[in-house]
DNA sequence: TACATATAATAAGCGTGCTTACTATTCAAG
DNA sequence: CTTGAATAGTAAGCACGCTTATTATATGTA
């Protein structure tokens, strides 16, 4: 009942999700894009112009985690803030002509690195494992999370 | 071809390792353990008096990390270093009385999170899951991935 | 209008990982 | 025995997450 290897859940999910983003981040530390940046990255290309505070729920994490990764974005010249001309307090994200120029370099580079992961798992465990961990965050995603599940109940679960 | 959720794998298994840590991390505050003063606190519970080079190799992290980790844990009475008589570089680590308390509840705690991740996943998905994750780790651990490969080379895969 | 509340962003400081560089000690040659 | 390489541990400083607290601005209500 514990011998299927579930009490070893955690330490699996730690430690995949550490060898995975070293790898990539080896990958592409070329281009001076950590994984962390690279998330942001992807939300900011998609959606131009978005407020930090909207970043802080598209990525799920704090807002002050924003803030501090737009700061060494901003540095890395990844992404320029600018000012809302309706709301004074508000930063909204641009990407910069450098980052639109890497897009595409670093989702193949992210790709090449799943399929390293995935090497010798059947289309259907790989079926199998997306769909069980997106049953995951979804268990854990409702209730007691405090701020997320505020972000969940206001927003629903966006893509 | 990528419409199979390959391509968000990444960005999946940062979600689950962040929401496992945050929630065991919850639960587990009353005691004033971290996720990772646990993980290092169930090597020294099997292997009391390990050095702290060999813990590191066991965690798969750096000596330093495991350095301050020692440090905080140290302090906050989870376990003690003492002098090895024979090499007096190595600092051997013991669990405390109250480690030694703690660790039945910190187990059953951890199966808590790990059943309400699981929460209508099949026996059969839970197999393929822990397989899959057990198949990327090995992809990812070999080759390239410098110094966790040289402990490979040396230890072969430590349980 | 004025005051209380809410929201956007940031500051300060901590935990956990990292790289790089250092000290102390051991061990292997010569 | 002495010198040089390897090993154990730590210090300094960075990235990225967090909590808690602060500032500036909007907004709702008396």
């Amino acid at each position: 009942m514990v011998s299927d290897g579930i009490d070893r859940l955690g330490f699996l999910i730690h430690d995949v999700q550490r060898l995975m983003r070293k790898r990539f981040e080896a990958r592409a530390s070329g281009l001076g894009l950590s994984s962390a940046q690279w998330r942001l990255l992807v939300r900011v290309a998609k959606e131009a112009g978005v407020a930090q505070a909207r970043l802080a729920e598209l990525l799920e994490i704090e807002p002050i985690s924003v803030s501090r990764l737009v700061d060494r974005m901003e540095e890395g010249g990844w992404i320029e803030r600018r000012q809302d001309a309706t709301d004074r307090r508000v930063r909204m994200i641009f990407p910069t002509e450098k980052a639109n120029a890497a897009y595409a370099d670093v989702k193949s580079l992210a790709g090449e690195v799943y399929e390293e992961s995935l090497t010798g798992v059947s289309a259907e465990e790989r079926r199998v494992l997306i769909r069980v961990l997106d049953t995951i965050v979804q268990n854990l995603t409702d209730g007691e999370t405090s701020s997320l599940e505020k972000i969940k109940n206001r927003e629903g679960r966006a893509a």
